[in-house]
DNA sequence: TGTACATCAGTGAACGCGCGTTCACTGATGTAC
DNA sequence: TGTACATCAGTGAACGCGCGTTCACTGATGTAC
């Protein structure tokens, strides 16, 4: 057992060295150039031996993705912690973590908020880390309702009944019975990423300047829009 | 002059066809599976003759995303166009065009709003078309202005100055003293492809359920933002 | 109208590259008795 | 503790593929006098 665990634990650590210098060779060079032969050379394997840890690039891909997945929504609870008892500080917070998180690692964000990898079919296993950043500004909204701060009522704009039935709950929001602040919630998530993609992806260049100045007040019209209280005038 | 004419017609024919066939390629397979040598092989010529017409395997993407943008611009000014005089109704006619564009044209999209290509730059030709639609809804937003529906005054949320100087004037918005239409109308503009991108890439899956009631609320609140009056009650 | 020359489109072979994946194999490590 | 066997990691050669790009070339088309 403890012969069988040392051989686990060095298949394990080999497992993590894989991906690693996959992820370093992503972040440098795109998806699109990763290639399993060349994880191999740079760790002074045979490109075959790869494939007793992973049964093909797509699992390699796999297990990149959920990792960009992760570390992306780990830094936006962290930063959720972080940030005090204010609804809006920590709104602000999250946000900022998110898009700091896609502007040091362009290439990781790229392959999963980017262009699907043409013939790749994410599995089940991206669903759980793929909704985590999505899942911190819910909470935040939970907060406010707990609080008595968010409004639950129905803003009148379609949201009730869009929504996949089960989505409102899974995102601990029993306390939005029309699916208001579940829907304007899910359009803020996806506001976000517009925001983060556009300027990431140069589509925000010669249109705006300052984008730091840019980003915080949309995310300001974000919180709003999600159902913040507006912040004393400032 | 009319057989220099006659070659120069059959040139640009040709040069036609190319563009049509790896515009085909892009969208069965999108961009990563674009080869010059398969458009040559569907055009029955040697892959070394494409290099009359595109010095390169880029210059024929760059004609690409040009049609793109440009197809995509076409189809927002025509939906304007054809919505009749009703600010909102022009707003959900554009925003709807392009989603409706993005969905019919998946790759096409992907390739101008997607990943960049890695190793490929934009030239400035593309700076033209890809602002086409950003503008039809700066053209809503300035004809709200016009009739006095749309408020020119600051909302506070840090828009003042955050734009690159001279894009407000560019984009028609001269009674716009502080900027705040222009970064609204670029948030909006941002949001919308935020909304199109997690649609089409696959992240609203399981979350949304009814994507077009969801999108047209969304685009609702877009419109709210962006400054346009609110509906009659409905 | 005719001739000499220049331009241009298109060919086909080749260069050099790197990829994912398979397969039969060698040794080392672990397991059962 | 020792021996026979099974498992597993890793090798290296090979398969088969397609790509972008270059180059010397052949003919056809256009141009100048």
């Amino acid at each position: 057992m403890s012969a069988a665990g040392a051989r686990a634990r060095v298949r394990a650590e080999l497992t993590r060295e894989i991906t690693e210098v996959a992820r370093a060779h992503l972040a440098s060079d795109g998806a699109a150039a990763l290639s399993l032969r060349a994880v191999a050379r740079e760790l002074g394997m045979a490109s075959s031996a790869i494939y007793r840890y992973f049964p093909s690039r797509d699992d390699l891909l796999t297990a990149l993705i959920v990792d960009a997945y992760d570390t992306l929504g780990a830094a936006a609870e962290d930063a959720d912690a972080a940030a005090g008892p204010g609804l809006r500080a920590r709104w602000r917070a999250v946000c900022g973590a998110a898009r700091e998180w896609a502007l040091t690692h362009p290439h990781e964000y790229a392959l999963v908020y980017g262009s699907p990898v043409p013939g790749y079919a994410a599995p089940e296993s991206t669903i759980g880390p793929a909704g985590r950043v999505g899942a911190v500004l819910c909470r935040i909204l939970v907060d406010g309702i707990a609080g008595g701060a968010v409004d639950v009522s129905s803003d009148g704009t379609g949201s009730d009944g869009t929504l996949t039935p089960g989505v409102a709950e899974g995102l601990g929001l029993p306390g939005d019975p029309t699916g208001s602040v579940a829907a304007r919630a899910v359009f803020a998530w996806t506001s976000l990423f517009g925001l983060i993609n556009f300027e990431l992806f140069g589509h925000t260049h010669n249109v705006v300047d300052d984008h730091t100045t840019y980003f915080d007040g949309a995310t300001a019209r974000l919180a709003t829009l999600g159902g913040l209280p507006e912040q004393p005038a400032g």
